[in-house]
Formats: structure tokens, C-alpha cells, sequence
RNA sequence: GCGGUUGUAGCUCAGUCGGUUAGAGUGCCGGCCUGUCACGCCGGAGGUCGCGGGUUCGAGCCCCGUCAACCGCGCCA
């Protein structure tokens, strides 16, 4: 017999009754009756109940043993009386009665309990992570994510993709996040920084020629953590692909990202084809570049209705050039008490308030009541009504001034009310496609512009467009994802012509030898046959997260460090010592407070 | 760096207007219990009310400071 177990605590049926057994676990609950005592026997497959009473020759053993002690049991498989069935797990039609018992792996008194779900603070959690992944949900959880991953590797491998390592230590580049650093022994006074993200490397092995690259890739970001955001490390499905246009590197991605989250979804409705909304499009209807399309609700620009309106407030908003009105509708609102607290919620925004109307019947007819409608009088509320598609019983709030100044918390006054008034849908993944960014951006603080994305994407009309167009008409073939309000991923089409790469910097200021410095490497291989080509890179963690249903990354990842970027159970980060030091050529500099 | 929320038993939380010895559930320990599966019953241990200071005859509760955790802002091409 195997010395640990022939069969998993899963595997048990009723067609194995009368079969000696040999089971390995962890002591998941115990209920002693004095006389007979029951043991819910766990391990990674699942739950078995084992039992011992006073005719058996390990009674007086398993009587001592204790919440997640590990432990091997010998017995026989019986059935349970009908009455006795335990519908709940699967194995729940049997028993095994100890004959014998081997304690493998004593526990201490458990500062986390693996069972039920009682909540317990994370530091704790994340002390002791590995009780913590013991818990059905995080277990469940981690095996999605494994299972998730396979999945994608599969489907991209079917996709004709290979999957290539790229360094971990690396260069630092410029641009974006903070980088970590790692000192150079060799090297003293130099340092390797780890990836943002493979981007050049993945860029390198187009030029290399080996057409279509995949990876599940770490990347490392030294900033400040979120609830949807690891501190420090997280992962990409990094994609890359030779001679495509953007509508290839769609038609390839769509159907894995649609994939994975039918197979994993548990059933929720997953759009079939992801609608392209434009960037400016995106911020107009949904104030927001990751719209929630469960939120059915569309904002729309309303500035005629009110130009030379009575409402003077607008009115006079609309004499400066630049400025506009724009309309939230809020179907199914169309009462005083939604429509105060939602200007309550604006004034908490820091906002004046916001404007409202809504419609009730009367006579028949959606009549428009609240202040403003008084203001504007009947003809102008009735056109907006129309114009929004409102009725009795609906209401609209509006929003005036430059719309880069309110689109932001107009977005967010989308989501409050699709949430409140139960418009946003549950259970539903909804994809789309931004696209059409544009390259570059305004700094509103120094009136500089700089690339509103990445600096690798081709401009979309190319040399031309660059040369042509005032910079902030010029579009990138950049995009991104976005499922249920989530950025899930973003990527482009890569500037792969040194001269468009000269033209696109020096728009920003940057001269030729700032472009040779700092990206060397891959202007340099672009200068020796490089192919069109493009990419992508979707979060795991984020993906994993949808899927899991799960409100903080942390509950994804396996061993995750902290807000702080501590690993509580590792000890990291750690002084290093002076041996170290010296060998790295460093010193500590105390902080001076 | 900044803001918000929270901090009472191992854990989840209650604690009234500032008033006597700070409670419940759960977990832990002990006892009883031969059909439980969130087993049940009885008993017990377990508290620097985050920390420091202040107001007061009296502070878990009020005030000031501070620390920590989480969430957010900045940051994240």
C-alpha cells in the first residue's frame, strides 16, 4: 500500500464500499460525541468524513487529534444510511471507519481557522498566507487563476503563438512607472532595473523574426498600491504580432479574451462582439475611457437647449467659446427626493450642484418639473426631453462649463445613478475596444505636450500625419479593453520607422540623440529591417478578478505583499547586511526627519 | 506626500447621556454525550478598551497628539 494514501479525499462512491482505504489530510472539523466521533477529512480534491468509535483499535488516537493536524488514516469504506446522506459534498453517500491512524504533521493552536469564513484581519491573513490559502475561497480562487492561465496558453499555442522568456533584469527605461533597482556587484555603481513590462524585448523579437510572441510575463512598478492593484509585481498575457493591422491584432485577441471568460464565467453572458468606441466618443457618452457598458445609461451634448435659455447660469457658460452642457439621463429618477440627493452627492464632489429635470405626468403628458425646467420654460425641456428620450416618471441631470473640466465626475455620476436606480446590470461581462486615442495631451500645469499613451504606437496617417495635423488632432493606433468599467489591457500598433519615431519625439521636445539614448536598443534594431507589427497585454490579475468575483487583487494573487509593500510572512523588505553592502559598493543613507 | 474610514477578548462585534465589577457570539481548554456534518449541553481561562497626554470627582465614551490597518487622491507610458 502506499505509505500515504490510495485515494484522494474526493474520490470516494458508493461502488467502494467494503474497500480498506488509505486516506491523507488535513483535520478539517471535528465532532466528538463521546461515543463516536466524526472527522470532515480535507485535502486539496476535497472532503471526506472519517470516523472512529470505541470497537476501533485507534479510538483512543484519534480522540487527540486536533484542528489541521495532518494526518494518514487506514479504514473501511461504508455506506451511510439514506437518512445520514450528506448532500453537500460529493463523497457524502460514504464513510470510513478508522482501524488505524498515523499523525503526519501536528498543529499548534491556529491563529487563522481554515474553517468557515469568519473574516479576519488581513494582517493576519497575510501573515500566515499559507492557512489563509487553505480556505476554500482563496483556494478556490488560486486554482482559477492556474486554470485561467492554462486556458490562455492553450488558446494563444492554438493561435500559432510561442511562448518566449524575456530578462528580469534589465534596463532601466525612462519613461512611465518608477523602476525597481537592483545593484550591480559587478558593476559597482551601476544598477539592473526589473521590466515594467517586456515591451522592448517583445518589440526585439518581431525584428528577430519569430512573428507571433506570447508570454505570461511579470512586470514590476514601483508605486502605490490599490485595491485593484499590487504593490510591485503583477502579470501580463504579453502579446506581439509581425505584419498586422489593428484589425488583426482584434480579430485575434477577441475571441481568447471571449474565450476565457465563457469557460470561466460560471455561465455570466459574455459580449460576443466587442463594439469599438473611440476615445473622444467614449469620454463623451460615458465621461470615462473604461466605460461600465452594464450601465446602460449615455450622456449626450445638450448646449443648444440652453443657449440664450432663461437659465442664466448656463446661458452665460455658453457665450465663452469651448464651453458646453451636457445631459446624464437618468431613467426611471423622476423624483425630487433621487434628484436632491443626487445633487447632494455632486456638492459632496466639489462641485455648485447639478442641474436637474425630471418628468411626471400630467394631463396625459410628460410634464418637466424642478427648478431649472421653470427657468428654461416648457418648449426647450420638452425639445431635451425628446432629444434624451425621456418620459414621465424619468429625470436628466446636466452639467455645464469645459468638458474636460467635468467629464470626469460626470463619469462618475453615470455609475451612482445606473447604481442606484438598478439600471447597471449584475452578472454580465461587457467588453469593449477603445480606440482611436489620441497621441498627445495637453499638461494643463505647464501647457507642455507630451504623449497621452505610449510613445511606441504608430500615429495613425504616419510621417504625414505627424507633419500635417496640429499634434492634438493626430490619432495613435493605440487601444484598450475594458470589461465592466475595468481597464483590462492596452496596446498599439508600434512606430517601427526610426524616422517617425525622430518626428514623433521632437512634438514633444525630445531631439534625436534624447530618442538614441534612451531607446537606443530598439531604434537601433529598427534601423536593420524591422516589420510592421503591433501587440497587446491583458492583466491576468485583473482578469482573474472579474472572474473570481473578487473586490481586492490581493484575493488573486498567492503570496501578496501588503499597502505597504511588505511581505509579512517573508519579512520583505530586509535590511541587508553589511557583507552585502560592502560587496555592492553601497552605503545607507539615514533618513533625515 | 495628502485625505477618508476603522482600532474594545485569538476573531466578529455590542457597549445608552461620561457613572459601580466592560459584555455577546465564535474560537480555545476541561467535563458529559454512539449518527453528527456550522453537532448539542455544562463549566473555565482569556481585556494595557491601539499608544501618549489632557479635561473631569469619575473616561472605552469628550479633547489634543501619535501609531497601525484598509480605502482613495497624487502616482501608475
Amino acid at each position: 500500500m502506499h505509505p500515504y494514501r490510495t485515494h484522494t479525499c474526493a474520490e470516494l462512491r458508493k461502488e467502494h464500499v467494503g474497500h480498506t482505504v488509505r486516506l491523507s489530510g488535513w483535520v478539517h472539523r471535528i465532532r466528538d460525541h463521546g461515543g463516536i466521533l466524526f472527522i470532515d477529512l480535507r485535502d486539496h480534491y476535497g472532503i471526506t468524513q472519517v470516523l472512529a468509535d470505541p470497537d476501533s483499535p485507534a479510538f483512543a488516537e484519534v480522540e487527540k487529534v486536533r484542528a489541521e493536524w495532518v494526518i494518514r488514516v487506514d479504514g473501511v469504506v461504508k455506506a451511510r444510511d439514506p437518512e445520514l446522506v450528506n448532500p453537500k459534498i460529493p463523497t457524502g453517500e460514504v464513510e470510513v471507519f478508522i482501524k488505524d491512524i498515523e499523525v503526519l504533521g501536528p498543529a499548534e493552536e491556529l491563529p487563522l481557522p481554515v474553517f468557515g469564513d469568519q473574516e479576519y484581519p488581513e494582517e493576519t491573513r497575510l501573515k500566515y498566507r499559507f492557512l489563509d490559502l487553505r480556505r476554500e475561497k482563496l483556494h478556490r480562487n488560486i486554482v482559477l487563476r492556474s486554470n485561467v492561465i492554462a486556458s490562455l496558453r492553450r488558446r494563444m499555442t492554438e493561435r500559432g503563438f510561442m511562448e518566449y522568456q524575456t530578462p528580469i533584469l534589465t534596463a532601466s527605461s525612462p519613461e512611465g512607472a518608477r523602476d525597481f533597482l537592483v545593484p550591480s556587484r559587478l558593476h559597482r555603481g551601476k544598477f539592473y532595473a526589473l521590466p515594467q513590462a517586456p515591451q522592448q524585448f517583445k518589440q526585439l523579437i518581431m525584428v528577430a523574426g519569430f512573428d507571433r510572441y506570447f508570454q505570461i510575463a511579470p512586470c514590476f512598478r514601483d508605486e502605490d498600491p490599490r485595491a485593484d492593484r499590487s504593490p510591485g509585481e503583477f502579470y501580463q498575457l504579453d502579446v506581439e504580432m509581425s505584419f498586422v493591422t489593428q484589425e488583426d491584432v482584434f480579430q485575434t485577441i477577441e475571441p481568447v479574451m471571449r474565450g476565457v471568460f465563457e469557460e470561466f464565467g460560471g455561465g455570466r453572458p459574455v459580449t460576443q462582439e466587442f463594439p469599438r468606441i473611440p476615445y473622444r466618443e467614449a469620454m463623451l457618452k460615458y465621461g470615462s475611457d473604461k466605460p461600465d457598458l452594464r450601465n446602460p445609461i449615455q450622456m449626450q451634448v445638450v448646449s443648444e437647449h440652453f443657449r440664450g435659455s432663461g437659465f442664466q447660469i448656463f446661458a452665460r457658460l455658453l457665450e465663452q467659446e469651448g464651453n458646453e452642457v451636457r445631459a446624464i439621463p437618468a431613467p426611471t429618477g423622476g423624483s425630487r427626493a433621487f434628484c436632491d440627493r443626487m445633487n447632494a452627492w455632486a456638492q459632496k464632489q466639489g462641485l455648485p450642484g447639478m442641474g436637474y429635470i425630471f418628468w411626471r405626468e400630467e394631463g396625459g403628458r410628460p410634464v418637466g418639473a424642478g427648478p431649472l425646467a421653470k427657468n428654461i420654460g416648457p418648449e426647450r425641456v420638452e425639445a431635451l426631453r425628446v432629444q434624451l428620450g425621456l418620459d414621465a416618471g424619468d429625470a436628466a441631470f446636466f452639467l455645464a462649463g469645459k468638458p474636460a473640466a467635468f467629464v470626469d465626475v460626470a463619469g462618475r455620476a453615470r455609475n451612482v445613478i445606473g447604481e442606484e436606480l438598478g439600471l447597471t446590470r449584475k452578472d454580465s461581462f461587457e467588453f469593449c475596444w477603445i480606440v482611436d486615442f489620441p497621441m498627445y495631451e495637453l499638461d494643463e500645469e505647464t501647457g507642455q505636450l507630451d504623449f497621452s499613451h505610449n510613445p511606441f504606437s504608430m500615429p495613425q496617417g504616419g510621417l504625414e500625419a505627424l507633419n500635417e495635423l496640429p499634434p492634438l488632432d493626430v490619432l495613435g493606433y493605440q487601444y484598450d479593453i475594458v470589461c465592466n468599467g475595468v481597464e483590462l489591457s492596452s496596446g498599439a500598433i508600434r512606430n517601427h520607422r526610426p524616422e517617425i519615431m525622430y518626428r514623433a519625439f521632437e512634438i514633444v521636445g525630445k531631439d534625436r540623440a534624447f530618442v538614441d539614448s534612451h531607446f537606443g536598443g530598439m531604434i537601433n534594431a529598427f534601423r536593420y529591417g524591422a516589420p510592421p507589427h503591433g501587440g497587446i497585454a491583458p492583466g491576468i490579475d485583473r482578469m482573474v478578478m472579474l472572474l473570481a468575483d473578487a473586490e481586492n487583487i490581493r484575493e488573486v494573487i498567492m503570496f501578496p505583499m501588503n499597502q505597504r509593500a511588505e511581505d509579512l510572512m517573508m519579512g520583505a523588505p530586509s535590511e541587508p547586511t553589511n557583507e552585502q553592502l560592502r560587496e555592492l559598493g553601497l552605503r545607507i543613507v539615514p533618513r533625515e526627519d
